[in-house]
DNA sequence: TTGACTTAGTTGCGTACGCAACTATTAGTG
DNA sequence: CACTAATAGTTGCGTACGCAACTAAGTCAA
């Protein structure tokens, strides 16, 4: 006498983890998005390559892409916006006639302070929320899926 | 003597909690979405919608939203395409006319039995990379974040 | 050297989206 | 009841994006 309708699978979306983490994204970035979207007209890329910028300094786009996971024609587009915006500047590589060398200016190293000082109290108070060690649990985790996974081009 | 850069503040990208989200996020994601984008042409958000509508029953687009914590006008257009291609049906909400309850058809029913078994085999695949316990303490980690954020109507 | 193949980066086109503004209905208050 | 505020859902407009196609430059081998 099992249900007629057990056509419907076993499937719990609240279980699912892509679902799960597309939650915790979207939930956790949307907030911070907006400083910098409001401050400085950023998009989320242009944010992640400039963040990639500060951290590792000059770099090719090409190396960004690999870096952040992020797609080349995202890439592409944010360098152009953050370029226009007087944030980085492209340099032609000596070793490579068709890669520029992406580097921060002034600017953009001022700006790049100003949002990593508020992504790390952004970040503080989310640790805070969940407890520290949990936090790092859920960081060693998400490091542990990144490394597990196809890697791929990414989004 | 510090650093004369100390302007740089110790903000590091690969620790940053929305970061590595996003990227976790992307990365599994993106190779489910292979899955209902190639077979039915489904959006992210249409996907998410039939999910929400398969797991919990006929329900009005204002508490897929609550539920899902998905922007309204997402739901609005995914509900619409949805329609369209015959996945759920409309029917006026006689405690409120303004609402509309939605319920899936038997083809949206057959959809969902397919794709929910697919995103099952998917996430299991997921958590035997991770290891069973690893996964549920993701799990667990994403829900207790869920549960703290602001929640807000999200994007 | 030449010709086939790969790679760095850009661009055109179509789509999903975010936000603000809108309509229609309901709720609340004097 | 009358009038204001809140809510369900839709839509217009501008933007970021995904994908495929493209240009230009590098690689490799015969």
């Amino acid at each position: 006498m099992a249900n007629m309708n057990d056509v419907t699978n076993d499937f719990d979306l609240e279980q699912f983890l892509p679902y799960l983490l597309n939650q915790a994204a979207e939930a956790t970035s949307h907030s911070f998005e907006k400083e910098y979207r409001d401050r400085y007209g950023f998009t989320r890329t242009q944010w992640r390559v400039l963040a990639n910028l500060g951290k590792f300094g000059a770099m090719t786009a090409r190396d960004i892409c690999a870096i952040g996971h992020i797609e080349k024609t995202k890439v592409s587009r944010a360098v152009a916006a953050l370029e226009t915006t007087g944030m980085l500047h492209r340099s032609p590589s000596e070793r490579d006639r068709r890669a520029e060398v992406l580097s921060l200016t002034e600017k953009g190293l001022g700006v790049f302070a100003e949002l990593g000082s508020m992504a790390v109290s952004f970040d503080r108070q989310l640790r805070d929320m969940l407890g520290s060690d949990q936090a790092g649990q859920l960081q060693a985790l998400l490091r542990r899926l990144m490394a597990l996974s196809p890697s791929s081009s990414q989004s």
